[in-house]
DNA sequence: TTACATTTGTGAAAATCGTAACAAACTTTC
DNA sequence: GAAAGTTTGTTACGATTTTCACAAATGTAA
Protein backbone atom coordinates (compact mmCIF):
# COMPACT_ATOMS: atom_id res chain seq x y z
CA UNK A 1 0.00 0.00 0.00
CA UNK A 2 1.16 3.41 -0.84
CA UNK A 3 0.50 6.95 0.35
CA UNK A 4 3.61 8.29 1.52
CA UNK A 5 1.76 12.06 0.75
CA UNK A 6 -1.47 12.95 2.47
CA UNK A 7 -1.64 15.81 0.00
CA UNK A 8 -2.66 14.43 -2.61
CA UNK A 9 -5.82 13.04 -1.00
CA UNK A 10 -8.85 15.40 -1.15
CA UNK A 11 -9.70 16.24 2.23
CA UNK A 12 -13.47 15.59 1.30
CA UNK A 13 -12.43 12.35 0.59
CA UNK A 14 -11.66 11.33 4.24
CA UNK A 15 -14.62 12.21 5.54
CA UNK A 16 -16.41 10.30 2.44
CA UNK A 17 -14.08 7.69 3.74
CA UNK A 18 -15.92 7.89 7.44
CA UNK A 19 -19.29 7.54 5.68
CA UNK A 20 -18.37 4.50 3.76
CA UNK A 21 -16.88 2.88 6.93
CA UNK A 22 -20.08 3.60 8.67
CA UNK A 23 -21.83 1.85 6.14
CA UNK A 24 -20.24 -0.96 5.69
CA UNK A 25 -20.32 -1.87 9.30
CA UNK A 26 -23.98 -1.90 9.16
CA UNK A 27 -24.09 -4.02 5.53
CA UNK A 28 -21.31 -6.07 7.50
CA UNK A 29 -23.91 -6.73 10.50
CA UNK A 30 -26.68 -7.34 8.12
CA UNK A 31 -24.66 -9.98 7.07
CA UNK A 32 -24.40 -8.70 3.88
CA UNK A 33 -20.80 -10.39 2.62
CA UNK A 34 -19.90 -8.61 -1.18
CA UNK A 35 -21.08 -5.45 -2.36
CA UNK A 36 -20.38 -2.90 -5.64
CA UNK A 37 -19.10 -0.01 -5.76
CA UNK A 38 -22.39 0.95 -7.67
CA UNK A 39 -24.77 -0.59 -4.82
CA UNK A 40 -23.17 1.38 -2.20
CA UNK A 41 -23.03 4.73 -4.31
CA UNK A 42 -26.71 4.42 -4.61
CA UNK A 43 -27.08 3.84 -0.88
CA UNK A 44 -25.02 6.91 0.12
CA UNK A 45 -25.80 9.31 -2.74
CA UNK A 46 -22.40 9.43 -4.15
CA UNK A 47 -21.18 8.03 -7.60
CA UNK A 48 -19.99 4.80 -7.88
CA UNK A 49 -16.64 6.16 -9.51
CA UNK A 50 -16.30 8.54 -6.83
CA UNK A 51 -16.11 5.58 -4.14
CA UNK A 52 -13.39 4.13 -6.23
CA UNK A 53 -11.67 6.55 -6.78
CA UNK A 54 -11.34 7.82 -3.20
CA UNK A 55 -10.73 3.96 -2.36
CA UNK A 56 -7.90 4.21 -4.67
CA UNK A 57 -5.94 6.83 -2.86
CA UNK A 58 -5.38 4.41 0.05
CA UNK A 59 -4.85 0.89 -2.45
CA UNK A 60 -6.48 -1.65 -4.18
CA UNK A 61 -9.60 -3.72 -2.09
CA UNK A 62 -11.86 -4.67 -4.70
CA UNK A 63 -12.16 -7.63 -6.76
CA UNK A 64 -12.54 -7.40 -10.19
CA UNK A 65 -15.61 -8.66 -11.63
CA UNK A 66 -17.19 -9.56 -7.97
CA UNK A 67 -16.75 -6.25 -6.05
CA UNK A 68 -15.91 -5.66 -2.34
CA UNK A 69 -15.52 -7.94 0.55
CA UNK A 70 -17.65 -5.93 3.46
CA UNK A 71 -15.20 -7.62 6.45
CA UNK A 72 -12.33 -6.71 4.48
CA UNK A 73 -12.97 -3.27 3.38
CA UNK A 74 -14.12 -2.46 7.02
CA UNK A 75 -11.01 -3.41 8.03
CA UNK A 76 -8.95 -1.59 5.69
CA UNK A 77 -10.91 1.72 5.75
CA UNK A 78 -10.33 1.15 9.89
CA UNK A 79 -7.18 1.18 9.53
CA UNK A 80 -7.26 4.17 7.20
CA UNK A 81 -8.62 6.22 9.81
CA UNK A 82 -6.74 4.73 12.48
CA UNK A 83 -9.73 3.43 13.67
CA UNK A 84 -8.39 0.63 15.06
CA UNK A 85 -7.04 1.92 18.07
CA UNK A 86 -9.16 3.85 20.20
CA UNK A 87 -8.47 8.14 20.53
CA UNK A 88 -9.38 9.56 23.50
CA UNK A 89 -11.89 12.84 23.28
CA UNK A 90 -11.89 15.78 25.40
CA UNK A 91 -15.05 17.92 26.21
CA UNK A 92 -14.40 21.87 27.38
CA UNK A 93 -17.50 23.74 28.59
CA UNK A 94 -20.28 21.34 30.02
CA UNK A 95 -23.36 23.01 29.17
CA UNK A 96 -26.18 22.42 27.79
CA UNK A 97 -24.44 21.34 24.16
CA UNK A 98 -21.33 20.14 26.21
CA UNK A 99 -23.42 17.88 28.30
CA UNK A 100 -25.41 16.20 24.87
CA UNK A 101 -22.24 15.51 23.90
CA UNK A 102 -21.09 14.04 26.64
CA UNK A 103 -23.89 11.87 26.51
CA UNK A 104 -24.21 11.13 22.94
CA UNK A 105 -24.47 7.46 21.73
CA UNK A 106 -23.59 7.80 18.23
CA UNK A 107 -19.48 7.46 19.56
CA UNK A 108 -20.81 3.87 21.32
CA UNK A 109 -19.39 1.85 18.58
CA UNK A 110 -16.48 3.70 17.60
CA UNK A 111 -13.10 4.53 18.45
CA UNK A 112 -14.02 7.72 19.75
CA UNK A 113 -13.89 7.72 23.29
CA UNK A 114 -15.26 11.17 25.50
CA UNK A 115 -12.86 10.44 28.11
CA UNK A 116 -12.33 14.04 30.06
CA UNK A 117 -14.33 16.71 30.37
CA UNK A 118 -14.13 20.06 31.87
CA UNK A 119 -15.90 23.19 33.18
CA UNK A 120 -15.32 26.67 34.96
CA UNK A 121 -15.12 24.02 38.13
CA UNK A 122 -14.74 20.91 39.01
CA UNK A 123 -17.68 17.96 40.18
CA UNK A 124 -18.77 14.88 39.48
CA UNK A 125 -21.56 13.77 37.53
CA UNK A 126 -23.03 10.37 36.42
CA UNK A 127 -22.58 9.06 33.16
CA UNK A 128 -23.35 5.32 32.28
CA UNK A 129 -24.18 3.97 35.49
CA UNK A 130 -20.68 5.23 36.99
CA UNK A 131 -18.99 8.41 37.96
CA UNK A 132 -17.54 10.96 35.87
CA UNK A 133 -15.20 13.93 37.02
CA UNK A 134 -15.89 16.99 35.45
CA UNK A 135 -12.04 18.42 35.95
CA UNK A 136 -11.65 22.11 36.60
CA UNK A 137 -10.64 24.26 33.13
CA UNK A 138 -7.27 25.48 35.45
CA UNK A 139 -6.46 21.72 34.95
CA UNK A 140 -6.61 21.10 31.25
CA UNK A 141 -2.77 21.19 30.65
CA UNK A 142 -2.51 19.29 33.42
CA UNK A 143 -5.18 16.40 32.93
CA UNK A 144 -4.90 16.12 29.13
CA UNK A 145 -0.90 15.68 29.38
CA UNK A 146 -1.23 12.75 31.66
CA UNK A 147 -3.68 11.35 29.41
CA UNK A 148 -2.39 12.04 26.07
CA UNK A 149 -5.00 13.58 24.96
CA UNK A 150 -4.96 14.94 21.22
CA UNK A 151 -8.46 16.66 20.48
CA UNK A 152 -10.60 18.37 22.08
CA UNK A 153 -14.51 19.50 21.67
CA UNK A 154 -15.03 23.25 22.07
CA UNK A 155 -18.24 23.80 23.60
CA UNK A 156 -18.10 27.12 25.03
CA UNK A 157 -20.09 30.31 24.63
CA UNK A 158 -18.22 32.25 21.61
CA UNK A 159 -16.52 34.82 23.56
CA UNK A 160 -14.58 32.18 25.87
CA UNK A 161 -13.57 29.77 22.96
CA UNK A 162 -10.34 31.84 21.68
CA UNK A 163 -9.39 31.80 25.09
CA UNK A 164 -9.77 28.12 25.51
CA UNK A 165 -8.28 27.29 22.19
CA UNK A 166 -5.00 29.35 23.27
CA UNK A 167 -5.53 26.76 26.24
CA UNK A 168 -5.42 24.05 24.45
CA UNK A 169 -2.68 24.97 22.18
CA UNK A 170 -0.44 24.96 24.79
CA UNK A 171 -1.28 22.19 26.13
CA UNK A 172 -0.44 20.42 23.17
CA UNK A 173 -3.68 19.85 22.25
CA UNK A 174 -3.56 18.78 17.92
CA UNK A 175 -6.90 18.92 16.74
CA UNK A 176 -10.08 21.10 18.05
CA UNK A 177 -14.09 20.71 17.06
CA UNK A 178 -15.37 23.76 17.14
CA UNK A 179 -18.96 24.51 18.37
CA UNK A 180 -18.89 27.81 19.09
CA UNK A 181 -19.62 30.05 16.12
CA UNK A 182 -16.19 32.00 15.80
CA UNK A 183 -12.85 31.68 13.36
CA UNK A 184 -10.43 30.11 16.08
CA UNK A 185 -7.08 31.21 15.54
CA UNK A 186 -4.35 28.21 16.21
CA UNK A 187 -0.91 28.13 14.53
CA UNK A 188 -0.56 25.64 11.43
CA UNK A 189 0.03 22.45 12.89
CA UNK A 190 -3.13 22.18 15.11
CA UNK A 191 -6.02 21.26 12.86
CA UNK A 192 -9.61 22.96 13.02
CA UNK A 193 -13.45 21.35 12.18
CA UNK A 194 -16.12 24.30 12.90
CA UNK A 195 -19.48 22.62 13.36
CA UNK A 196 -21.44 26.12 13.27
CA UNK A 197 -25.05 25.59 13.29
CA UNK A 198 -26.43 29.35 12.33
CA UNK A 199 -23.93 29.12 9.59
CA UNK A 200 -25.29 25.46 7.89
CA UNK A 201 -28.89 26.59 8.42
CA UNK A 202 -28.30 30.51 7.05
CA UNK A 203 -27.09 28.10 3.88
CA UNK A 204 -30.16 25.77 3.86
CA UNK A 205 -32.47 28.70 3.81
CA UNK A 206 -30.25 30.39 1.34
CA UNK A 207 -30.79 27.88 -0.87
CA UNK A 208 -34.59 27.10 -0.13
CA UNK A 209 -34.86 30.54 -1.08
CA UNK A 210 -33.29 29.69 -4.45
CA UNK A 211 -35.96 27.56 -4.81
CA UNK A 212 -38.38 29.42 -4.33
CA UNK A 213 -37.21 32.46 -6.67
CA UNK A 214 -37.14 29.72 -9.48
CA UNK A 215 -40.64 28.52 -8.76
CA UNK A 216 -41.96 31.82 -9.04
CA UNK A 217 -39.65 32.39 -11.97
CA UNK A 218 -41.41 29.02 -13.88
CA UNK A 219 -44.59 30.41 -13.02
CA UNK A 220 -44.26 33.96 -14.77
CA UNK A 221 -41.09 33.72 -17.30
CA UNK A 222 -38.93 36.81 -17.34
CA UNK A 223 -37.43 38.12 -20.85
CA UNK A 224 -34.41 39.14 -19.40
CA UNK A 225 -32.43 35.68 -17.80
CA UNK B 1 -27.83 43.62 -8.27
CA UNK B 2 -27.72 40.39 -11.25
CA UNK B 3 -27.72 36.97 -9.71
CA UNK B 4 -30.28 35.27 -11.54
CA UNK B 5 -28.66 31.81 -11.23
CA UNK B 6 -27.54 30.89 -7.67
CA UNK B 7 -25.23 27.54 -9.84
CA UNK B 8 -22.65 29.72 -10.42
CA UNK B 9 -21.80 30.60 -6.86
CA UNK B 10 -19.63 27.72 -5.07
CA UNK B 11 -21.69 26.81 -2.66
CA UNK B 12 -18.81 27.32 0.16
CA UNK B 13 -19.11 30.67 -0.43
CA UNK B 14 -22.51 31.14 1.08
CA UNK B 15 -21.17 29.42 4.14
CA UNK B 16 -18.59 31.76 3.87
CA UNK B 17 -20.93 34.85 3.54
CA UNK B 18 -22.72 33.64 6.68
CA UNK B 19 -19.15 33.45 8.25
CA UNK B 20 -18.64 37.82 6.66
CA UNK B 21 -21.81 38.44 8.40
CA UNK B 22 -21.46 37.12 11.43
CA UNK B 23 -18.08 39.10 11.99
CA UNK B 24 -19.01 41.95 10.49
CA UNK B 25 -22.19 42.39 12.70
CA UNK B 26 -19.82 42.46 15.22
CA UNK B 27 -17.42 45.09 13.93
CA UNK B 28 -20.39 46.98 13.36
CA UNK B 29 -21.45 46.89 17.02
CA UNK B 30 -18.33 47.60 17.81
CA UNK B 31 -18.53 51.25 16.33
CA UNK B 32 -16.46 50.23 13.23
CA UNK B 33 -17.63 51.85 10.57
CA UNK B 34 -15.18 51.11 7.84
CA UNK B 35 -13.12 47.70 7.04
CA UNK B 36 -10.85 46.87 4.04
CA UNK B 37 -11.16 43.62 2.41
CA UNK B 38 -7.40 42.88 3.76
CA UNK B 39 -8.39 43.59 7.70
CA UNK B 40 -11.63 41.76 7.66
CA UNK B 41 -9.90 38.93 5.92
CA UNK B 42 -7.36 38.80 8.26
CA UNK B 43 -9.15 38.25 10.99
CA UNK B 44 -11.39 35.31 9.40
CA UNK B 45 -8.39 33.45 8.18
CA UNK B 46 -9.55 33.98 4.59
CA UNK B 47 -7.94 36.00 1.80
CA UNK B 48 -9.08 38.99 0.84
CA UNK B 49 -9.40 38.25 -2.90
CA UNK B 50 -11.54 35.56 -1.93
CA UNK B 51 -13.91 37.83 0.26
CA UNK B 52 -13.76 40.37 -2.78
CA UNK B 53 -14.68 37.86 -4.92
CA UNK B 54 -17.80 36.08 -3.10
CA UNK B 55 -19.38 39.10 -2.35
CA UNK B 56 -18.54 39.81 -6.56
CA UNK B 57 -21.16 36.86 -6.81
CA UNK B 58 -23.73 39.19 -5.77
CA UNK B 59 -22.62 42.89 -6.63
CA UNK B 60 -20.70 45.79 -5.87
CA UNK B 61 -20.77 46.74 -2.34
CA UNK B 62 -17.23 48.57 -1.56
CA UNK B 63 -16.19 51.91 -2.25
CA UNK B 64 -12.42 51.59 -3.90
CA UNK B 65 -9.86 53.45 -2.51
CA UNK B 66 -11.81 53.46 1.02
CA UNK B 67 -13.36 49.84 1.67
CA UNK B 68 -16.25 48.76 3.10
CA UNK B 69 -18.99 50.91 5.38
CA UNK B 70 -19.70 48.24 7.48
CA UNK B 71 -23.53 48.73 8.25
CA UNK B 72 -24.86 48.87 4.87
CA UNK B 73 -22.34 46.05 4.04
CA UNK B 74 -24.19 43.80 7.11
CA UNK B 75 -27.39 44.99 5.58
CA UNK B 76 -26.86 43.56 2.47
CA UNK B 77 -25.34 40.39 3.01
CA UNK B 78 -28.64 40.24 5.32
CA UNK B 79 -30.54 40.49 2.20
CA UNK B 80 -28.41 37.48 0.31
CA UNK B 81 -28.90 35.53 2.92
CA UNK B 82 -32.67 36.22 3.43
CA UNK B 83 -31.84 37.02 6.93
CA UNK B 84 -33.47 40.49 6.62
CA UNK B 85 -36.98 38.30 7.62
CA UNK B 86 -37.48 35.95 10.57
CA UNK B 87 -37.28 32.36 9.54
CA UNK B 88 -38.91 29.22 11.65
CA UNK B 89 -37.77 26.11 12.51
CA UNK B 90 -38.74 23.46 14.00
CA UNK B 91 -36.99 20.70 16.10
CA UNK B 92 -37.72 16.81 15.24
CA UNK B 93 -36.57 14.74 18.49
CA UNK B 94 -36.01 16.54 22.06
CA UNK B 95 -33.50 14.32 23.63
CA UNK B 96 -30.58 15.56 25.12
CA UNK B 97 -28.96 16.77 21.69
CA UNK B 98 -32.76 18.08 20.49
CA UNK B 99 -32.80 19.87 24.03
CA UNK B 100 -30.01 21.38 23.30
CA UNK B 101 -30.38 22.77 20.28
CA UNK B 102 -33.92 24.05 21.96
CA UNK B 103 -32.26 26.28 24.17
CA UNK B 104 -28.73 27.13 21.99
CA UNK B 105 -28.38 30.94 22.52
CA UNK B 106 -26.19 31.12 19.39
CA UNK B 107 -29.51 31.83 17.61
CA UNK B 108 -30.66 34.83 19.71
CA UNK B 109 -29.45 37.69 17.95
CA UNK B 110 -30.30 35.80 14.40
CA UNK B 111 -32.96 35.54 12.22
CA UNK B 112 -33.53 31.81 12.75
CA UNK B 113 -36.17 30.68 15.65
CA UNK B 114 -36.64 27.36 17.24
CA UNK B 115 -40.51 28.11 17.12
CA UNK B 116 -41.29 24.28 16.87
CA UNK B 117 -40.73 21.23 18.60
CA UNK B 118 -41.56 17.26 18.24
CA UNK B 119 -41.20 14.72 20.12
CA UNK B 120 -42.71 11.14 20.51
CA UNK B 121 -45.65 12.24 22.72
CA UNK B 122 -46.49 15.95 23.65
CA UNK B 123 -45.21 17.89 26.69
CA UNK B 124 -44.86 21.41 27.79
CA UNK B 125 -41.28 22.83 29.64
CA UNK B 126 -40.34 25.96 30.36
CA UNK B 127 -38.14 28.35 27.82
CA UNK B 128 -37.11 31.93 28.62
CA UNK B 129 -39.54 31.81 31.63
CA UNK B 130 -42.46 31.06 29.36
CA UNK B 131 -44.08 27.93 28.56
CA UNK B 132 -42.94 25.79 25.52
CA UNK B 133 -45.26 23.10 23.64
CA UNK B 134 -43.38 20.17 22.48
CA UNK B 135 -45.84 18.48 20.09
CA UNK B 136 -46.39 15.03 19.25
CA UNK B 137 -44.27 14.07 16.13
CA UNK B 138 -47.90 12.46 14.98
CA UNK B 139 -49.05 16.28 14.81
CA UNK B 140 -46.38 17.21 12.32
CA UNK B 141 -47.55 17.82 9.07
CA UNK B 142 -50.70 19.65 10.65
CA UNK B 143 -48.55 21.99 12.89
CA UNK B 144 -45.79 22.72 10.25
CA UNK B 145 -48.61 23.44 7.41
CA UNK B 146 -50.15 25.57 9.98
CA UNK B 147 -47.06 27.41 11.00
CA UNK B 148 -45.48 27.38 7.51
CA UNK B 149 -42.18 26.24 8.66
CA UNK B 150 -39.62 24.78 6.11
CA UNK B 151 -37.15 23.80 7.65
CA UNK B 152 -36.40 21.07 10.14
CA UNK B 153 -33.24 19.49 12.41
CA UNK B 154 -33.65 16.03 12.55
CA UNK B 155 -32.23 15.17 16.46
CA UNK B 156 -33.56 11.87 16.41
CA UNK B 157 -31.53 8.34 16.34
CA UNK B 158 -30.01 7.13 13.74
CA UNK B 159 -32.01 4.50 12.91
CA UNK B 160 -35.33 6.62 13.02
CA UNK B 161 -34.22 9.60 10.90
CA UNK B 162 -35.29 8.23 7.20
CA UNK B 163 -38.31 7.92 8.95
CA UNK B 164 -38.97 11.65 10.35
CA UNK B 165 -37.20 12.43 7.00
CA UNK B 166 -40.02 10.99 5.04
CA UNK B 167 -42.81 12.90 7.45
CA UNK B 168 -41.00 15.87 6.90
CA UNK B 169 -40.99 15.59 2.87
CA UNK B 170 -44.27 14.85 2.91
CA UNK B 171 -45.59 17.81 5.03
CA UNK B 172 -43.77 19.75 2.72
CA UNK B 173 -40.29 20.66 4.61
CA UNK B 174 -37.57 22.16 2.30
CA UNK B 175 -34.50 22.09 4.12
CA UNK B 176 -33.58 19.64 6.52
CA UNK B 177 -29.94 19.86 8.71
CA UNK B 178 -29.46 16.10 9.85
CA UNK B 179 -27.72 15.25 13.27
CA UNK B 180 -27.98 11.48 12.43
CA UNK B 181 -25.25 10.01 11.42
CA UNK B 182 -26.71 8.10 8.57
CA UNK B 183 -27.04 10.12 4.45
CA UNK B 184 -31.09 10.66 4.08
CA UNK B 185 -33.02 10.08 1.28
CA UNK B 186 -34.84 12.69 -0.06
CA UNK B 187 -36.29 14.26 -2.96
CA UNK B 188 -33.93 16.16 -5.73
CA UNK B 189 -36.13 19.61 -4.29
CA UNK B 190 -35.17 19.43 -0.77
CA UNK B 191 -32.01 20.20 0.61
CA UNK B 192 -30.06 18.40 3.26
CA UNK B 193 -26.99 19.80 5.29
CA UNK B 194 -25.34 16.83 7.88
CA UNK B 195 -23.77 17.44 10.99
CA UNK B 196 -22.18 14.28 11.72
CA UNK B 197 -20.03 14.70 15.09
CA UNK B 198 -18.08 11.37 14.35
CA UNK B 199 -17.41 11.99 10.78
CA UNK B 200 -15.70 15.37 11.59
CA UNK B 201 -13.72 13.67 14.81
CA UNK B 202 -12.76 10.91 12.58
CA UNK B 203 -11.46 13.29 9.93
CA UNK B 204 -9.09 14.93 12.34
CA UNK B 205 -8.09 11.93 13.23
CA UNK B 206 -6.91 10.87 10.46
CA UNK B 207 -5.14 14.77 10.03
CA UNK B 208 -3.27 14.20 13.37
CA UNK B 209 -2.12 10.75 12.66
CA UNK B 210 -0.42 11.89 9.38
CA UNK B 211 1.28 15.01 10.79
CA UNK B 212 2.44 12.52 13.13
CA UNK B 213 4.49 10.32 10.42
CA UNK B 214 5.29 13.37 8.88
CA UNK B 215 7.13 14.45 12.09
CA UNK B 216 9.01 10.61 12.94
CA UNK B 217 9.77 11.20 9.12
CA UNK B 218 11.71 13.88 9.49
CA UNK B 219 13.30 12.01 12.34
CA UNK B 220 14.20 9.40 10.79
CA UNK B 221 13.73 10.18 6.74
CA UNK B 222 13.07 7.21 4.53
CA UNK B 223 14.82 7.01 0.98
CA UNK B 224 11.88 5.64 -1.22
CA UNK B 225 9.59 9.48 -0.51
C1' DT C 1 -11.40 -23.44 -23.43
C1' DT C 2 -13.45 -19.50 -25.39
C1' DA C 3 -16.64 -15.84 -25.58
C1' DC C 4 -19.33 -12.81 -22.91
C1' DA C 5 -20.80 -10.32 -18.87
C1' DT C 6 -19.44 -7.94 -14.77
C1' DT C 7 -16.80 -4.91 -12.00
C1' DT C 8 -12.61 -2.74 -10.53
C1' DG C 9 -8.74 0.60 -10.95
C1' DT C 10 -6.88 4.61 -13.22
C1' DG C 11 -5.20 8.07 -16.54
C1' DA C 12 -7.15 11.77 -19.06
C1' DA C 13 -10.82 15.22 -19.72
C1' DA C 14 -13.98 18.32 -17.68
C1' DA C 15 -15.71 21.07 -14.22
C1' DT C 16 -15.27 23.54 -10.17
C1' DC C 17 -13.02 26.48 -7.13
C1' DG C 18 -9.43 29.58 -5.44
C1' DT C 19 -5.46 32.77 -6.53
C1' DA C 20 -3.19 36.38 -8.61
C1' DA C 21 -2.67 40.27 -11.33
C1' DC C 22 -4.31 44.45 -12.96
C1' DA C 23 -7.37 48.12 -14.54
C1' DA C 24 -10.82 51.26 -12.69
C1' DA C 25 -12.38 54.24 -9.09
C1' DC C 26 -11.62 56.85 -5.28
C1' DT C 27 -8.78 59.66 -1.65
C1' DT C 28 -5.05 62.31 -0.23
C1' DT C 29 -1.21 65.15 -0.68
C1' DC C 30 1.43 68.59 -2.65
C1' DG D 1 -5.60 70.12 -10.21
C1' DA D 2 -2.13 66.60 -11.06
C1' DA D 3 0.38 62.83 -9.12
C1' DA D 4 0.85 59.24 -5.83
C1' DG D 5 -1.24 55.96 -2.93
C1' DT D 6 -5.39 52.82 -1.63
C1' DT D 7 -8.66 49.57 -2.37
C1' DT D 8 -12.16 47.47 -5.05
C1' DG D 9 -14.03 44.48 -8.90
C1' DT D 10 -12.97 41.27 -12.48
C1' DT D 11 -10.64 38.69 -15.93
C1' DA D 12 -7.39 35.32 -16.73
C1' DC D 13 -4.72 31.74 -14.76
C1' DG D 14 -3.68 27.71 -11.91
C1' DA D 15 -4.87 24.11 -8.77
C1' DT D 16 -7.86 20.90 -7.06
C1' DT D 17 -11.64 17.76 -7.43
C1' DT D 18 -14.91 15.13 -9.90
C1' DT D 19 -16.45 12.71 -13.90
C1' DC D 20 -15.67 9.92 -17.80
C1' DA D 21 -13.93 6.26 -20.52
C1' DC D 22 -11.60 2.22 -20.99
C1' DA D 23 -8.21 -1.42 -20.11
C1' DA D 24 -7.35 -5.17 -16.89
C1' DA D 25 -9.08 -8.74 -14.08
C1' DT D 26 -12.46 -11.96 -12.62
C1' DG D 27 -16.55 -14.92 -13.04
C1' DT D 28 -19.93 -17.56 -15.91
C1' DA D 29 -22.00 -20.06 -19.45
C1' DA D 30 -21.76 -22.50 -23.66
Amino acid sequence: MVCSDSSYIPSEAIGRIALYLQSLKRLSSDNINTISSNQIANLLNVSPEQFRKDLSYFGEFGKRGVGYETKTLVKELESILSVDSMWEVAIVGIGRLGGALLYYQGFSDSNIKISTAFDLSDRVVEKDGKCFEINAISDFKKVVKRKHIKICLICVPEYKAQEVADIAVDSGIKAILNFAPVVLNVPEDVHVANMDMCREIQRLIFYVNQSEVKDVKQLIPEKDV
